[in-house]
Parts: structure tokens; C-alpha cells; sequence
DNA sequence: ATGGTAGAAACTCTA
């Protein structure tokens, strides 16, 4: 089986792209953030249409996250139980025997904002929230963006990066933190090509200059690495006219989803 | 020196 997430930076623009990507590549699961749409708005005829179901949490203009199955999906849930934010940032569901959670986390602006504080008390909040969830679902998967970038190596410049919002040490430490839950980087798991990064910004033409980050991850309870065969970003829809600013990851899991019994199958 | 581009929305904020 296959497990994606893509940040799409506006599905209404990028619908057309995302239904392409989807009959390409058929995943068994997208995750997909920055959706910037109320649920009411939602494509749902359309991604329906595809072959999937859709579960969304969504607002206008910003934030917005959403999970596209074609199995069914139960236990969903929209946000931290305890944790009242009016930004929609997460959601989780399980989809035959696995745990799938969708998240995007605050980007941060800077390290010396109110924004940046947010994001590593959002970080805090969701890792204990984690623990409860990987103790009642040994199958899970976190998928999103994650807005860190969790080594030099995943930085185009780390020199340049250091200290700076989305590689500063204080969230490289929370990254290590929900990994240190016992859950592996997908994306390590394998032997990698250098430079390879999820993000690119529209701005200076970074991404025909390769001056990208890796702050889009999959991550995998112990259990779920143990099935993963390989795991893949495809840089092909940033070519694209009018491309989100980041590329889909992707991981394959060597399972067979069993929606009927909601068992999972080596 | 704080640039630049994109999206949504509404003359600005977020990334």
C-alpha cells in the first residue's frame, strides 16, 4: 500500500493537479494540507469521482487539512482532544487497522514572533497528545508538514539556515521528540540522492536553484517501518504551470489494507 | 539591505 502527503498551497488551485497526481501515482492514502477551504466547499464530488473518500477540516484563507482513502475511514477526528485552536491543523482517522494522522504545523515566521511561540507550544500540546494515540494504536502513521527541517543535510545551506525558523534548535528538538516516541523518518530509512528537499520558495527562483528544505515527513510507528519498502518525494508536480511550493512524499508499505475486518495484513 | 512570489481576500496577512 501506498501512503502520501502533499502540502497543496490552495486546493481549489490545485485540484486539477491533485486528481492528476492521484490517478498517476494511486495512493491508498493522500494527505493533504493547506487546503484554504471550508469543508462546505470541499471537492468532494470530484475526489469522489477519483475513487476516494474524503474527510476534511477546513477554514477560509489559511490552515486546512484533509485525508483522501479509498478504504473507509473510522475514528476521525479533527482536533486534540483538550486543545481548542481555530486553526485546522490536524486530523486523524483510522483506516483498516491503520492510524493515519494528518497534520500541519505552524510555520513559525520567525524565531523571535508570537507566531514562533505558537508553533513550539503547538508542538508540545500535539507530542503529548501522541504518546496517547501510539499507545492505542501501535499501526500509526504521521503524515503532514511539518515546517522543521530536521538536519543539515535537509537544508540546502545550513550555514545560512542555522538558527533561522524552520531549522533553529529549539525545533529541531521537537522534531526529535515525537521521533524519540518511537517512530521512524520514512524518508531515512533508505538510501537517499543529496538535496533532497519537499519545499522550494516561490521567491528567487529557489527551486531552479535547488535551494529547497525537507520539512515534509512521513513518519512510522516501529511496526509500520518494519513494512516500509520504500519511500520517495516526487519533485515532478513543482514543474508544473502554477505549482504548489511543495512537493508529495511518499511511502510503500509492504500491507494489504483489509477494510472488512479492519485487520491489516503482512 | 529585509528584497523576491503566490494565494486569498480585500486594500493586508501568511507563508
Amino acid at each position: 500500500m501506498k501512503l502520501a502527503t502533499w502540502n497543496v498551497n490552495s486546493l481549489k488551485v490545485r485540484l486539477p493537479q491533485v486528481l492528476d497526481w492521484l490517478k498517476l501515482h494511486q495512493p491508498d492514502v493522500l494527505c493533504l494540507q493547506e487546503t484554504k477551504l471550508e469543508d462546505a466547499n470541499f471537492p468532494v464530488p470530484e475526489i469522489q469521482a477519483a475513487g476516494y473518500q474524503v474527510l476534511c477540516s477546513g477554514q477560509k484563507t489559511y490552515n486546512g487539512v484533509a485525508i483522501l482513502t479509498r478504504d473507509a475511514a473510522r475514528e476521525a477526528l479533527a482536533e486534540i482532544p483538550g486543545y481548542s485552536d481555530p486553526q485546522k491543523r490536524v486530523l486523524a482517522a483510522t483506516i483498516g487497522g491503520l492510524r493515519v494522522i494528518c497534520l500541519y504545523v505552524p510555520n513559525g515566521q520567525s524565531v523571535d514572533s508570537e507566531k514562533y511561540r505558537y508553533k513550539l507550544g503547538w508542538l508540545e500540546v500535539f507530542g503529548s497528545w501522541l504518546t496517547h494515540e501510539l499507545s492505542r494504536h501501535p499501526r500509526l502513521a504521521v503524515l503532514g508538514d511539518f515546517n522543521i527541517a530536521p538536519a543539515p543535510r535537509d537544508v540546502h545551506d545550513p550555514a545560512l539556515w542555522e538558527g533561522k525558523v524552520l531549522f533553529s534548535e529549539p525545533e529541531r528538538e521537537a522534531f526529535c521528540r515525537l521521533a524519540g516516541m518511537g517512530l521512524k523518518d520514512a524518508f531515512r530509512l533508505f538510501e537517499q540522492p543529496e538535496r533532497s528537499f519537499t519545499w522550494w520558495d516561490y521567491r528567487m527562483q529557489a527551486f531552479r536553484r535547488k535551494m529547497g528544505l525537507r520539512i515534509d515527513h512521513i513518519l512510522l510507528s516501529d511496526a509500520l517501518a518494519k513494512a516500509c519498502t520504500a519511500c520517495s518525494i516526487d519533485i515532478e508536480p513543482r514543474r508544473n504551470e502554477r505549482p504548489s511550493d511543495h512537493a508529495p512524499v511518499i511511502a510503500e508499505l509492504n500491507l494489504i489494507i483489509d477494510s472488512g475486518s479492519s485487520r491489516i495484513e503482512a
